[in-house]
DNA sequence: GTTGTGACTACCA
DNA sequence: ATGGTAGCCACAA
């Protein structure tokens, strides 16, 4: 679809994550209305500037861990702010998912 | 205009 | 459980 708002969406969907908890693409497609679209986020936070204020480094692929190349800039930064909000990391990957704000739905945890 | 690429996912073998 | 394939979208050439 071509819905000029997708992108305005996305950044608000995205602020909405809560400090310590993180979502998946997929999510934050899903809950801006367009489920399946998660490569578009990827694409949207791709384009983000340096200095945007939105929480992008809470934005995980859906395997818990960050999407980002292994190594690149963005990476390290993603994965220490994210500990500093609290998340815990497990050889690159995040343990604690917590998709859950507002009242919306949450996930499950893969392997538990 | 079409083609290719990418911070993705879900499904099937 | 791991690996390959197809579907999605936005953007650059």
């Amino acid at each position: 679809m071509k819905d000029p708002q997708f992108k305005a969406i996305v950044w608000q969907t995205m602020a909405a994550i809560p400090p310590g908890k993180v979502a998946t693409y997929g999510q934050i497609a899903s809950l801006s209305g367009y489920p399946g679209h998660a490569r578009g986020v990827g694409h949207i936070l791709k384009k983000l500037p340096p200095e945007t204020l939105l929480p992008w480094h809470r934005v995980i692929n859906a395997k818990g861990e960050i999407a980002l190349p292994a190594g690149s800039e963005g990476h390290q930064m993603q994965k220490q702010r994210l500990e500093q909000e609290g998340i815990h990391f497990q050889d690159d990957k995040i343990r604690l998912r917590l998709y859950q704000w507002d009242g919306i739905v949450s996930d499950q945890t893969p392997e538990t």
